[in-house]
DNA sequence: TTGTAGGCGTTATCAG
DNA sequence: CTGATAACGCCTACAA
């Protein structure tokens, strides 16, 4: 392993200098600064992490903490999380806490006892007061999933009232008029958000929507949901699915009862996953920009500790958009 | 921040003594030990891991370096390293390397400058010759999902020819015997030996397996795969796929040209992934334990920089299993 | 513009 | 059995 030392006595000069050379500090010659630099490279060296973290009481690394890495939704945030670390001199640290608050608080813990300063957290449920107090002890903390307006500007979430707005349009718009909207027990927000947005639209065109039309179920479960509305499938031309497995699971429910897609019912899902390509036919779906907020957050967290770097005022929004397959009958 | 200093303070002792009691090193009697720790633990005492790590020389992170963590494949393995994690001392790091041997090297790079002593990958393609060299660098490195002789002990795989043994079973013994396989292009070894158990399988049992039967191919291009083999259909009576994205796919290539599954083809996919119950019908599958084999390449990993414990002489290998659903007609 | 010296919190090596 | 003391590699006043 090779030291600030070793480069210094090969360079002739203290390691001070070495520090803050290669850290592009002080007032050094280019000539100076180049040719430590090179020596650098060329011997190999790397910074010592630890002592560097050490000294400075806060490391390079940052945690993204997750539900459930292994869902397909997840994953891909991860890896736009990772792929935006990766052009900065942060190294990612992804902790899962299956909707426990308690794995999600130790892995909190063992972050910030690792001086760790920037910490993402994707969260459906925890509780505000917790967010707002860890807002305090972490500089870099951004919430993604959720608008929490006490510390709005730390939050990274979806517009979800037009997500609604989208499918119900792209419904309306091809002749789909009788809608049945299935919800997700356990998202209740963003469920309550694009329900909302659909009713907006479907009001805006004197189109009715019935309230045992509105479903609230769970993954387990849709499939049977998908079955029962095969019952009335006659006064339905519509589905709007909280997520794509739900869509899909629906969609297996309906035909497996002998409705076809799209001809009889058409459906659409929400988050444009792995999932959509896979089924038959293709879904339809509004989406989720995962990939895309997780690689925001990242640069978020990053400016709220470097304070360099100015914030503007532009909300940290993002709009979802729809992504047509074949599970929509065209008008 | 309280430190060993603190607590040495306000115990009365130095901080030697502090920092050996709290790791239950050295001959204190329970009394003194108790007080140590319980004042701790009182204080809120958190040992600064950076602070460790640099005197130490290594760091308390395990790497887990895969190619695609969107995929709900290591999205599981990770879920099985983290959880496994939970319950030692380290703290678990993943990496994504988009199979680009670059990013690879630069993600062990950058756990090497960590102290990283413990880095497991995934891999089916990097050259052998860079895995041994990691393995004289890295004491704790593990490969999963391939078996590599030179460094057989720190390998974890799976048995792929069982695994082809499995699903031409189920299909001989449900009566399926004309039947293609199709398997994945990019992977290729994975592919080889599970043809090799579905070929043994056959012969034993007299069953002819046609050459235009074993056909190569990609995700994309799967659903082509299945509107070319229902061209067949009535000289065909099952589909064992390389996995279940390219099951399903073959699956709706085959429904969409109007062949039933499983009246008229049968179709068994390998992983048993998320996605087996999301198809229509719900797809039977050979089932890779991700998980378990994620969890036990902690474990290995570990052993492997824990002196202490002694290496058993059992093979890293783990056996594939059947998971019985509905694309398989029964006999 | 550069170097010296002290310290970050922990562990390990010595003496006592 | 316990406690000084010296590192670990780096950063940052402060001094020159």
């Amino acid at each position: 392993m090779v030291t600030l030392r070793d480069i210094a006595k090969a360079a002739g000069v203290s390691t001070s200098a070495v520090s803050r050379a290669i850290r592009d500090q002080g007032n050094y010659s280019e000539e100076v600064r180049n040719k430590i630099k090179t020596l650098a490279s060329e011997m190999g060296y790397k910074p010592n992490i630890n002592a560097r973290a050490l000294v400075k009481k806060q490391s390079d690394i940052i945690g993204f903490i997750v539900p459930d890495a292994s869902q397909p939704f997840y994953g891909l945030m991860f890896k736009g999380a990772y792929t935006a670390s990766l052009t900065t001199e942060y190294r990612l640290m992804i902790s899962n806490y299956d909707n426990d608050h308690r794995t999600l608080d130790n892995a909190v813990e063992s972050l910030k006892a690792a001086g760790c300063r920037n910490i993402i957290i994707h969260t459906l449920h925890t509780d505000i007061a917790y967010l707002k107090k860890l807002s305090e002890e972490v500089p870099g903390l951004v919430v993604i999933g959720r608008l929490i307006p006490e510390i709005q500007e730390r939050c990274v979430w979806i517009e979800n009232f037009y997500a609604g707005r989208l499918a119900a349009e792209h419904m309306l718009k091809n002749g789909h008029h009788e809608l049945a909207v299935v919800l997700h027990d356990y998202v209740k927000l963003d469920s309550a958000e694009r329900l909302q947005g659909i009713k907006y639209v479907l009001e805006m065109q004197g189109v009715k929507l019935k309230d045992d039309n509105i479903i609230y179920t769970n993954s387990e479960e849709a499939e049977d949901i998908g079955k029962q509305l095969a019952q009335k499938a006659s006064e339905l031309s519509g589905v709007i699915a909280f997520n794509d497995q739900v869509a899909i699971k629906v969609m297996n429910g309906l035909q497996a009862s002998g409705v076809k897609i799209p001809q009889d019912i058409s459906v659409i899902g929400f988050d444009d996953s792995i999932f959509c390509e896979l089924s038959l036919p293709s879904l339809t779906s509004v989406k989720y920009p995962c990939y895309e907020m997780a690689s925001y957050a990242i640069r978020l967290s990053i400016k709220f500790t470097n304070h360099q770097e100015s914030l503007d005022s532009q909300a940290n929004m993002f709009m979802p958009s729809l992504i047509e397959r074949h599970s929509v009958l065209k008008a």
